[in-house]
RNA sequence: GCCUCGGUGGCGGAACUGGUAGACGCGCUGGAUUCAAAAUCCAGUUCUUUCGGGAGUGUGGGUUCGAUUCCCACCCGAGGUACCA
């Protein structure tokens, strides 16, 4: 019988779906341990290699628990809400709905022919209402929260009413808009119901309010700061500008320092850490008061660097700030104004691509220097940005380089304050010690960190200042102007957002017949004709019944692709509760996610807000963690490889890439599926495949056409897609899993070459004819040799390791050796096979089963305990051991075979010129590897 | 510019604490088997050589008996971030 990997799959795959198999109980005897995928957006091109990577990785590892006695849950779902099956539903009428249901069959049927051992009873899909609900419940709880800076954690906003009806809000410590009005409990009581609730938004953890936002015409929606790449849309790549509007945000800043502190609590990668902490961007320095001369106003500065306060020369405010136009002279009104209306109109990737080129305009105010009274003109200038800190500088041209070059370029004194330092090409930006102050005042002769200390107390003491720490983190916006999303479940009451009672939940997307947004620029949403809310009914009603006394209109925004699925890692663990998001049960047990696996791109996005929410929910008493995911590993890409053929210039002849050489040609992509394994292209397909080569000639090279390659991102527009179906039809999925597996560490970007395959294919059948010596099933019950045991656990003891390091190439190598070790053996021994099919099953699953039950086993491999090594038959037989002390000392000498690394140790000890270098020294450590040096740390 | 990671044969990549660089696979070369092909198996494959050897892990230095590994400077590539005060 020869290896039929296409009649073994489908049998094991049929078993596993009967049996299930991988059905996770919420509770056991067995340690627990959950591995995570981050799960797909079902996208209508299915599935290509690329794709399942991580989930191969994550698959080998959470059956590898289970063979080591681990009660292991590893779920999968949807994330389905998203942009494109909105696009499609705009363009064909059919609801995102359906098309995403056919999307997620398509996904499914392919990711069941990969062998994995998902517990598919536990499936979420973020568009299902029976889950978003729980969205909405999440949104509603943030609602209904503020953020006790005091406790550091967020409480239910009803305390916080409490406090305000004792003692106004002037003692709270707690997170709002930074233009929160002071009141007192007498100010408070006597305020209207709607002036109350306009206050409380200001303090809720998730509020509206007028935001400037990115905006994205071509889109029709408003995008986060982590959609947008270099000043465009992530998606599309259209142009994103500023505007103001009327927005849901989070007040994840309330979050900043948490978040921050919580990386140092888990494993994740470095670089991953290091993405998260800039882009939370802490910043610790002072805030500084200057009064405008003749004006009521101050202008409150951010600034890193308080000790170089008696640099200032200037100030600059960003131009979209209000106060611009209050301190305007009147002789630099037309200036400002036609500043403020250009920067205004340009994009943020106009902004972005003339960094270089300086602009800014004089107000014609003054402000009062705090410490030297001074006078100081105030400039505007659209390299200070309105939405950091506070949106003005103090500016110290002798050190800091954009306010150098601003000065320079506009004629503003430079007063050096750096002693022995030469200022005069550019500014002395350096803090590090040895650099003393001058022209300082009481500052003179100090050093940055003292000087900075000292003047930190003194405009603390003089109420000037105060040390601050500022982020760079900004409040989420929440609100996108889109069908395909979960509706957010508020109504409106003269104005103000009101909730819908949470045990109304969930609150439905509604039936619309048109998918774009509406003629008055609403949302879809507004197309509704049932899109109100009935406060006495608790139910959603016709628009037209809409009375602003018991019958208002809901909000017509849905929430951005992030809300589901920054908590659905919860979800799995009890997914049909129907009562609550996760049950207090399974949260206990399960607790948190001991592995997940995916991509770097999220860094700043889920792994980010899914952190927040995490943290939210843990306050509230939730949840029993504040950090969901213990342990993180990024799977790098898999890169296509596109595949050239060669037209000559004006011509329909194409050229063998040997041939191109000289020849002025044009490259052009052609379907990868289209060439063969040794980059032979089939020229008749190609002349099929698409019009413009109905008439081509192809120029052979010794007969045969072969194409360029070029690496690439994987996608369809690149005619470089591979689609694991095929690789299943042609090799088998066990041989997929393997050879992803085999291309290169994990977390690498790797290029995908087909014609690679055939080197893990052949270890499978290499390994099949071991068990099948006569073309049967047929095993020997004698004991096996010493150098087949030594394989064995040679082989035992690389692949555990490497299993736990998720070295999972080297672990496939060490298989290949093992088969042609024991090939070589003509080992076909039963305590040989047994063993390490087991040691296989992680990786070709359905191969293994297949052995196994060959082997006369009943149940499922699933359920075989993983083999041991044993350390004798480890030891290389090896004549020569150099032995080293501390680098110091090197001798040769002769040691017998097949000793334990223990016994080896004994006899370096007694050896008479190893005592004599230890010189009564006591070795820490004796490093034995087999075949190679002995090691003797000191 | 700044931060992070990386640079090893024709290619993907090994080398654990410094200890025989190039494991394993692809590709290539030769051979066996076959009427032939597929499949399979065996041998070779860093470069260079006067067949003794010599050179070699981006470049140049350093530490060490010994460096792909550690230190310094530089070059190149990938990802992130960007007037953040």
């Amino acid at each position: 019988m020869r290896y039929n990997f296409l009649e073994i799959e489908k049998k094991w795959q049929n078993y596993w779906s009967k049996n299930q198999t991988f059905q996770a109980i919420n509770n056991s005897s067995k340690p627990k341990y959950y591995v995570l995928d981050m799960f797909p957006y079902p996208s209508g091109a299915g599935l290509h290699v690329g794709h399942p990577l991580g989930y191969i990785a994550s698959d080998i590892y959470a059956r590898y628990k289970r063979h080591k006695g681990f009660n292991v849950l590893h779920p999968q779902g949807y994330d389905s809400f998203g942009l494109p099956a909105e696009q499609y539903a705009i363009q064909t009428g059919q609801h995102p709905a359906i098309t995403t249901e056919t999307n997620i069959n398509r996904y499914r049927e392919q990711l069941d022919r990969m062998g994995f051992s998902f517990d598919w009873s536990r499936e979420v899909r973020t568009s299902k209402p029976e889950y978003y609900k729980w969205t909405q419940w999440i949104f509603l709880l943030l609602f209904d929260s503020y953020y006790d800076k005091k406790e550091d954690k967020s409480k239910s906003i009803s305390d916080l009413v409490i406090q305000f009806e004792k003692d106004g809000n002037e003692f709270i410590l707690a997170e709002c808009d930074a233009d929160t009005p002071l009141f007192t409990a007498d100010n408070w009581n006597s305020f209207s119901a709607n002036k109350k609730e306009q206050i409380l938004l200001k303090y809720r953890l998730t509020y509206i309010s007028e935001t400037e936002v990115n905006w994205c015409e071509e889109m029709g929606t408003i995008l986060a700061n982590d959609e947008i790449v270099n000043g465009m849309s992530e998606r599309g790549g259209y142009p994103v500008t500023k505007k103001k509007m009327k927005q849901w945000s989070m007040r994840i800043g309330a979050y900043a320092e948490r978040l921050l502190q919580g990386l140092e609590t888990i494993d994740w990668p470095d670089s991953l850490k290091e993405m998260q902490r800039n882009w939370i961007g802490k910043s610790t320095g002072a805030l500084v008061k200057f009064k405008v001369k003749g004006h009521e106003d101050v202008i409150e500065v951010f600034t890193t660097r308080p000790d170089t306060l008696y640099g200032v020369t200037f100030m600059t405010l960003a131009p979209e700030l209000d106060l611009v136009q209050k301190i305007t002279s009147e002789q630099q009104k037309e200036a400002v104004n036609s500043y403020v209306t250009q920067t205004a109109q340009r994009s943020e990737r106009d902004r972005m691509s003339d960094v270089k080129t300086i602009s800014g305009v004089f107000t014609g105010a003054y402000a009062i220097h705090p410490l030297t009274d001074e006078e100081i003109p105030i400039w505007i200038g659209d390299y200070v940005l309105a939405g950091y800190g506070t949106g003005a500088v103090m500016a110290v041209p002798c050190g800091d380089q954009r306010d150098y070059d601003f000065a320079t370029h506009f004629n503003i004194s430079i007063k050096n304050i750096f002693s022995e330092t030469d200022i005069s090409k550019e500014a002395y930006t350096d803090k590090g010690a040895g650099v003393k102050l001058q022209d300082s005042d009481f500052l003179n002769g100090m050093e940055y960190s003292e000087a900075m200390k000292v003047v930190i107390k003194y405009l603390e003491e003089t109420g000037s200042g105060k040390g601050t720490i500022n982020y760079r983190l900004r409040d989420a916006i929440f609100s996108r102007q889109r069908y395909w999303g979960e509706p957010i479940p508020i109504y409106y009451k003269e104005g103000l957002p009101v909730p819908i009672p949470s045990d109304c939940l969930p609150l439905e997307l509604p039936q619309v017949d048109n998918y774009l947004p509406t003629s008055d620029g609403a949302p879809p949403l507004g197309n509704a004709n049932k899109w109100a809310w009935d406060i006495k009914k608790n139910q959603v009603v016709d628009n037209s019944l809409i009375d602003q006394v018991n019958i208002f209109p809901l909000e017509l925004n849905t929430m951005p692709g992030w809300a589901g699925s920054s908590w659905y890692f919860n979800r799995y663990m009890d997914a049909s509760n129907t009562a609550e998001f996760v049950s207090k049960e399974a949260v206990s047990y399960w607790k948190e996610v001991d592995l997940y696996l995916g991509g770097s791109e999220h860094a700043t996005g889920h792994l980010l807000y899914s952190r927040f929410w995490q943290k939210f929910l843990f306050d509230l008493g939730f949840l029993p963690v504040e950090e969901y995911a213990k342990k993180l590993i990024n799977q790098g890409m898999i890169l296509g490889s596109s595949a050239f053929i060669y037209r000559k210039k004006g011509t329909q002849e194409y050229l063998s890439k040997g041939l191109i050489e000289g020849v002025e040609v044009e490259p052009i992509r052609v379907d990868v599926s289209l060439v063969n394994l040794s980059d032979e292209l089939d020229c008749e397909a190609v002349k099929k495949w698409q019009s413009q080569f109905e008439k081509a000639t192809f120029i052979y090279e010794n007969g045969v056409y072969k194409v360029g390659r070029e690496v690439e991102k994987m996608s369809k527009s690149k005619y470089n897609v591979v689609n694991p179906d095929q690789i299943c039809d042609d090799f088998g999925a066990d041989t997929l899993r393997m050879y992803e597996m085999f291309l290169g560490p994990i977390e690498q970007a790797k290029p995908w070459n087909t014609a690679g395959m055939s080197g893990v294919h052949s270890f499978l059948k290499k390994m099949w004819k071991l068990s099948h010596p006569e073309n049967d099933f047929s095993l020997s019950d004698e004991a096996p040799s010493p150098e087949s045991l030594k394989t064995l656990h040679q082989t035992i003891k690389k692949v555990t390791e490497d299993i736990e390091n998720f070295s999972f190439n080297t672990c496939i190598s060490a298989f290949m050796i093992c088969v042609n070790e024991l090939s070589s053996q003509k080992c076909n021994h039963k305590l040989i096979i047994e063993p390490l099919t087991v040691l296989l099953a992680p990786f070709a699953p359905h191969f293994s089963e297949e052995i196994w039950s060959l082997l006369g086993h009943d149940e499922s491999i699933v359920y075989a305990e993983y083999p041991m090594y044993e350390e004798k038959y480890l030891i290389e037989s090896t004549k020569n051991y150099p032995v080293s002390f501390n680098g110091k000392m090197r001798f040769t000498r002769e040691l017998s075979l097949d000793l334990t690394a223990k016994e080896i140790e004994e006899i370096i000890l007694s050896d008479e010129q190893t005592k004599k270098h230890l010189d009564g020294r006591q070795p820490k450590k004796i490093i034995v590897v087999p075949g190679k040096i002995i090691n003797i740390v000191g």
